[in-house]
RNA sequence: GGAGAGGUGACCGAGCGGCUGAAGGUGCUCGCCUGCUAAGCGAGUGAGGGGGCAACUCCUCCGAGGGUUCGAAUCCCUCCCUCUCCGCCA
């Protein structure tokens, strides 16, 4: 027996300025959908929305070449029904022992006619999918338009705020000095930005992920899963991730096979062209992967250690839904990424990204970010998105409405719960001790050998 | 890596040049029947796209991509995947 979904809902009174949870969208209004017949439909407005998160977006380009190949194809498929229809007549005429010769020359001049159209149509359908797979999610009306970070809504913020460590020492100096990471051992076998744990360091983080596994499997009783590290170009490009941000993946030279930058991609891959159950619905996955990502241009000074690194390790939550539900499902994804940092005794806060900070793939994403004491700032530890039709459609996952009736595309949800690094961080900030030592946050001394400090030489008790 | 077998609809499984978008079964939907349940009987039931107000009609799809042919699920080539055996290996 499952643990139901709500057990982790916090108290209410916590919330700031919430803004209401936003509502479903309409399945039969066909703006919301991304797909050629619903931008021939409704361009104007599908652009309009777009432009709400991407203000440069034109679709016009699109409309031409799908007027151009509404035209050919119509043609073309004249052309097969003739062929068709005589191809036909010269097995009747065969079978009866007739003559069919002139009927075969017919079919011939008809064949080569037919492939000059149809080269046509499969260069235009080429440029069509090239442009529409390029093309980002359209928004939740209730996300903020344009791209100032700052409007960000703030829907909950809970936990007490340190405004340096008990030391004054940032985590990576503090780590270091207790033997916890080595990163210039890191980099000599990686290069900058890499991390390496050791020690207790490596436990702690080890302790972390058996915790927040612990916690979603055993409590909320999601399918633990353990994918591959590494995935093709079908399944990137499934996701959302490519074609556009292939800069931002490591790739393998040799093979179709990148590093992946997290376990959304092999998770949303899960049910590629299936048709699923309705009522196996909401289907709950859970994965731990490391994640590799390239962040090409992404380095500042205050992102050193442990902030941003080419290789992390996450938990990932993640819904297969209905369209009716997925909203519903958002928040619930929320609660258990905050329920973490909760149970952590970190400061946190959750914010809704305003529209030009969504990922390609999302159309509403809500952030839980750490604060870190040393830089007072927040920093994102998990990213929880409703991606509604828009990986179901590039995977071609879709559900059978219970009752029966035409397959419908499901809504897919991902929410990281969480990344480790920054959260390690985040603890090591908090939780050092005045005398130079760590304390141990209690939720991972079970999976510490019931350790509660590391002391300033190294030893714990 | 080598040898063999195979990949067909939501699922299982037949077909191996035209009458096959695909037998049969399971599942599902509707109806009938039956103290309840189970069983039974009858009908329906793939996806995507084009045209049409609609009834309807046309095109495409039997792992993927090419080829042969008037015509391919069926023949040929390449690739991918699965299974069995052999080899190798954490």
């Amino acid at each position: 027996m499952r643990a139901s979904d709500v057990e982790i809902e916090s108290d209410p009174s916590t919330h700031v300025a919430c803004p209401p949870p936003p509502l479903p969208r309409n399945q039969a209004d066909q703006a919301d959908m991304l797909d050629i017949k619903a931008i021939r439909a409704n361009s104007k407005e599908i652009e309009a929305r777009l432009r709400r998160r991407a203000p440069d977006i034109d679709l016009s380009e699109i409309e031409t070449l799908d007027r151009d190949r509404l035209g050919l194809l119509q043609s073309v498929e004249r052309l097969k029904a003739r062929r068709n229809e005589i191809s036909k007549e010269v097995g009747k005429r065969k079978k009866a022992g007739e003559d069919a010769d002139s009927l075969i020359a017919d079919t011939r001049a008809l064949g080569e006619e037919l492939a000059g159209g149809q080269d046509r149509l499969v260069e235009l359908e080429k440029r069509i999918d090239e442009i529409v797979i390029a093309l980002p999610n359209l928004p939740h009306p209730d996300v903020i338009p344009g791209g100032d970070p700052s409007q960000a809504q703030t829907i909950r913020e809970e936990g007490d705020r340190l405004t340096k460590s008990a030391t004054g020492e940032n985590h990576v100096q503090i780590a270091t000095r207790l033997g916890l990471l080595d990163l210039a051992r890191a980099s000599r076998l990686a290069g900058s930005h890499f991390a390496l744990h050791r020690g207790w360091g490596a436990r702690i983080e080890w302790s972390l992920l058996r915790f927040m596994i612990d916690l979603h499997v055993g409590e909320s009783g999601y399918e633990l899963i353990l994918p591959p590290f590494v995935a093709n170009t079908e399944t990137l490009t499934a996701s959302g991730q490519l074609p556009k941000f292939a800069d931002q993946v490591y790739r393998c030279a040799d093979d179709d096979l990148y590093l992946i930058p997290t376990a959304e991609v092999p998770l949303t891959a899960f049910h590629r062209s299936e048709i699923l159950d309705e009522a196996s619905l909401p289907l709950r996955y859970c994965a731990y992967t490391p994640c590799f990502r390239r962040e090409a241009g992404a380095h500042g000074a205050s992102e050193r250690g442990l902030i941003r690194t080419h290789q992390f390790n996450k938990v990932e939550i993640y819904r297969f839904t209905t369209p009716e539900s997925s909203y519903e499902q958002l928040e619930i994804l929320v609660r258990q990424a905050e329920e973490v940092v909760r149970r952590l005794g970190l400061h946190f806060r959750t914010v809704r990204l305003v529209a030009g900070d969504l990922a390609q793939q999302a159309a509403m994403t809500y952030d839980v970010e750490v604060y870190i004491p040393g830089q007072e700032r927040y920093y994102e530890v998990s990213s929880i998105s409703n991606c509604e039709e828009y990986q179901a459609r590039r995977s071609r996952i879709r559900y059978r409405p219970i009752g029966g009736g035409k397959a419908r595309y499901v809504h897919t949800l991902n929410g990281s719960a969480l990344a480790t690094s920054r959260l390690l961080a985040a603890i090591i900030e908090t939780y050092a001790r005045a005398d130079g030592g760590l304390d141990i946050p209690e939720v991972l001394r079970p999976h510490l050998a019931e350790a509660s400090v590391i002391h300033p030489d190294g030893s714990t008790s």
